[in-house]
DNA sequence: TTGAAAGCGCTAACAT
DNA sequence: ATGTTAGCGCTTTCAA
């Protein structure tokens, strides 16, 4: 506690049994007004009890309701970095969607491993959350404390049809394909990758993405460096890539995150963007607006994806679905435009 | 895994009654046992109420533990914008040290909106959590909210001694002097200030900071420009700053985002940093370490802040009073280093 | 239109 | 060492 001059002395937060006592009605009218139902109050009544709530400085308490009506009215996002700018953007749209309908988002990090990311989902699961939203590090991730605890999941930035997941992702190969069918438009006849690593170890939608685009384009694949989806993974990608034999001439990065590092090596190692390498990257976040140059991205639809996903999870909607939205390139300078 | 049209529908999620039948106690013993207290319980009864609870996938429901303790263990923080860089790593660094302590962290964006801010207050606290951290985007933000409802708070990233409040911040002033101290000791003679706009309007104090600098190195006050915390605020400053009669030789900016965004500035108009202009800003989040050139900044110790603010909220330390931690200077080459 | 009352699942004081 | 039980504040059925 907290020391306090507090003339007036904790009292202990008025309850609706008070309101009701004050308003001289029962306690039962008081929740109605409060909720507007499920019965109907005259307006003489209503104006009382109103009264008496602002007077008592009254709130419901949510621990009460929750217990009651078994439902929390809160949504748990589990994401493996809500430091890195792509997730801070998305939780922030998915927090906003939940807000309109009236759902608080707790947040936790997974940092990308996987026995955090189930510490976590069980954390969420006690906490009696309404539903889950889930970017796993896993492809096909474990939900299995969630089925068993009846709370609904959708996998958040998962981009494959998944029979029996509800899903809302962004078309990563397709987004992957026209990165490099743009690049191979300038000109590009060896076109790099630099890939971020899943935990899972499966295969990154964006490199079949990126293979595809070359094979369409009658090229080459050009050389991969694999490593983190943080700028220090691209930067040392780069670091590696500038000193391959055979430097592309252009790279596709899985992530902005990975272009920003890799433009720093290109900075340091004096190899100009996008005249002696172009790049273009995935996302569309903000910092690769700002970036030098700026970054030539497949922009996800952040907001979009979210409203999706808490349709998904509270609109009521039946069955099971994937929905995977188109990325749209934005072109800026990195590529050459 | 896990596609299961699960034959078995509905079962209603086991209670402690249920787990104090299967293992033939009452249900006080599983909740001693759950609780590890506050009665001891003999290892062989312990023993089958564990099995119970694993056998029944029992998990307390957090609600009605909250409703019955007055305690939601969850905390709650507001910041003006989850999404910049700084705010999202200070959040994540809470998130970290009230896990630590068993806590929750229910995050709510005030856009640097005061209503809004108001607003996210009111949410946490009829959710009832148990003490929030709050960016305000007021220099005295109203409390009365959260001390009609006894909820304790405190300021983070508030940087006055302000009797009265629990606060923990950052040397503003100490932080900013240090920056153009150190960009006077590069032998710049006009040195300009990218400030952000509070919303309170209140004076801040890194431009005190800014201005004491000046003065102990007997220069005169370069431009000034002012604008929103942003990216997009210091790109705007920057224009305005570099098409200036007198332009400075060198510039403090309020946060590396609008350091950043001056960079952009810089760039478009091929005024070379540090050369033609040198940067020094303030906050030391990942960003400015990967800008070009990279950002010499003033790094706030976020961790630290973030362990002080959790322990002065739920540490049950006795007084309120004002955490301040000073800021370093992080020499890298957009000064000149 | 309003009121009385039965719980939701849990904790802990009190009884055994 | 273990059991019984009163309530935490709320919603909602049922009765008036």
């Amino acid at each position: 506690m907290v020391a306090m001059p507090h003339p007036t002395a904790a009292k202990p937060a008025a309850t609706r049994k008070d309101v009701a006592r004050l308003a001289g009605v029962s306690s039962a009218v008081v929740s109605y007004v409060v909720n507007g139902g499920p019965k109907k109050v005259s307006p003489a009544t209503e104006a009382k009890v109103r009264d008496a709530i602002a007077a008592l400085g009254y709130r419901p308490n949510a621990a009460a309701r929750a217990l009651k009506l078994g439902s929390s009215e809160m949504l748990g996002m589990v994401v493996p970095d809500a430091t890195n700018s792509f997730f801070a953007t998305l939780a922030h749209a998915v927090e906003e969607a939940a807000a309109e309908r009236g759902y608080a988002l707790l947040i936790a990090n997974s940092g990308g491993s996987l026995s955090a990311e189930r510490r976590q989902v069980e954390n969420l699961v006690s906490r009696r959350v309404d539903g889950v939203f889930l970017c796993s590090v896993l492809f096909e991730p474990d939900l299995r404390d969630l089925e068993a605890a009846e709370i609904p999941a959708v996998l958040l930035n998962h981009s494959a049809e998944s029979p029996g997941f509800d899903s809302v992702g962004v078309a990563l190969q397709d987004g992957a394909r026209l990165a490099v069918e743009h690049l191979a438009q300038h000109g590009h006849r060896k076109i790099g990758l630099i890939m971020g690593t899943n935990t899972g170890g499966d295969l990154d939608a964006r490199e079949v993405g990126w293979r595809q685009g070359i094979e369409e384009a009658g090229l080459q694949a050009g050389p991969v460096m694999r490593g983190p989806f943080s700028r220090e993974g691209g930067y040392r990608a780069g670091k590696w890539l500038l000193n391959e034999a055979d430097r592309p001439t252009a790279v596709f990065a899985s992530s902005d995150l990975q272009a920003v590092g890799l433009l720093k090596a290109c900075h340091e190692a004096g190899v100009r963007v996008p005249e002696d390498l172009a790049v273009v990257s995935f996302d569309g976040s903000a910092e690769a607006e700002y970036s030098w140059p700026p970054l030539t991205t497949v922009a996800q639809p952040v907001e979009d994806m979210a409203r999706a996903a808490v349709e998904a999870l509270v609109g009521g909607g039946g069955h099971k679905r994937n929905r995977i939205f188109p990325g749209t390139l934005i072109r800026r300078a990195s590529c050459g435009c």
